[in-house]
DNA sequence: TCTATCATGTAACCAGTTACATGATTTT
DNA sequence: AAAATCATGTAACTGGTTACATGATAGA
């Protein structure tokens, strides 16, 4: 099971490894985080910046090391890390790095309705993705070369990883595209036929129910609960 | 400009598109998504069923269809697709079919905390993550040939697509761990002597403001929520 | 000096989750 | 009939986002 986190925003994590190597106040963290360009590697927004880092101290991840006052300038705290934070710091980065995560949830669910939408819609859909896929494969290649040439190792390793994924999904894609092209419908009618089936299942079971809901009571037929846990 | 959409928990589509075909109540709505099991294709929280229903109806993407009493059970509430709501469902389809998501936001927030660790750690972790994948490939083989022995059609495009990114990604880590046990730890040494860099510019910037900022507050060390409470 | 912009936060809002509530049905 | 289970729903809570607020500095 999942051990919650008390703090899931991927901003506590840039924060809490930012200032594992010294305290820092929040706006140094965040120029230092901008200056990284941070904003490569995951979706930072801003906004949320101080309530992470609040959220962050509320849970005891992070603490108050000291305020520093300079010129006429507000008062800026500066947080340290706790042991705690450490901790949860090395477990968060475990969990990223060892626990692979569920596949695109987004696309699938967008799979899983093909079968409301006509084979041609499906098709000149999935053309689009096929299209921004190449374009975003465009673009890595490029920022590649151009990270290579500066020399500016740091985002490579996830340059080249974002490659191998995105080209390893335009190859699928395009070969679902193929099979659709090539006349391959049996799949998706089947699909359809599965909704259809499913629907006229339902109906006659409403229709049934009230009459002769007891006949169908064995624990075989019963509605399941809906909440399993 | 990303139009935010009004209800983005999946288990709305999931909704939307099952009332598209007929009204229902929502327990009819439940069993029919749990009978295909659409938790397969989208992680689903029932506790949110009824919220996510009512957040739908608030937007005015279903509406209120009947009321229907059967028995003494208390009363069911039918709803119903709204124009809004097919409009919504078809442009959310469309997005999730045509666009392509991020990469893998998480596991490239873990990537970009390697410098954190040390090779051995990194190298250790890779490995718990080649080993997990090897895992879910082999489920989604034995999941597909299952499908095709069943002649379960449904899930069979989605297995097929899980399998082909985890192979992908299984290759990736793999090649990357090979070039890290061959020795080939320039880059990672490159970018922690980065993040040394970043740290000492801001130490040295730091450092000239800290000519100016000679008091400090008396609170010093006290600490401080933000927020009391 | 006046104005724009930046640093630094605060506060309200909102979707989503969990915990709890209620009354019906089934089992013993 | 008592107890257990279940369908169905409500309400409070919480993390995250956006919009706004405030005072300092830099530029015209």
């Amino acid at each position: 099971m999942a051990k919650r986190r008390k703090v899931s925003n991927m901003l506590g994590l840039a924060v809490l490894s930012t200032i594992s190597l010294e305290p820092m106040h929040p706006y140094q963290i965040a120029s230092l985080l901008r200056e990284r360009g941070k904003g490569r590697d995951m979706e930072i927004k801003w906004g949320s910046f101080y309530t992470v880092v609040q959220n962050l101290q509320k849970h005891g991840l992070i603490a108050v090391a000291d305020n520093v006052r300079q010129g006429g300038r507000p008062e800026r705290t500066v947080y340290r890390i706790t042991d705690a934070g450490r901790e949860e710091l090395a477990d968060w980065v475990r969990e990223l790095l060892a626990a692979p995560e569920r596949e695109r949830p987004r696309f699938k669910a967008g799979l899983s309705t093909l079968g409301l939408l006509s084979p041609d819609q499906v098709m000149d859909l999935l053309r689009q993705r096929v299209s921004a896929l190449e374009q975003m494969i465009a673009h890595d290649r490029a920022e590649l070369v151009r990270y290579r040439q500066e020399i500016v190792e740091i985002f490579i390793i996830e340059a080249e990883y974002d490659l191998a994924i995105r080209e390893a999904e335009l190859a699928w894609v395009q070969a679902l595209l193929a099979r659709l092209a090539d006349g391959d419908f049996g799949r998706l009618e089947a699909w359809r036929g599965f909704h259809e089936t499913g629907r006229s299942r339902w109906s006659r079971r409403a229709a049934d129910e009230g009459s002769r809901r007891r006949h169908r009571s064995s624990k075989h037929r019963r509605d399941r609960p809906l909440r399993s846990g």
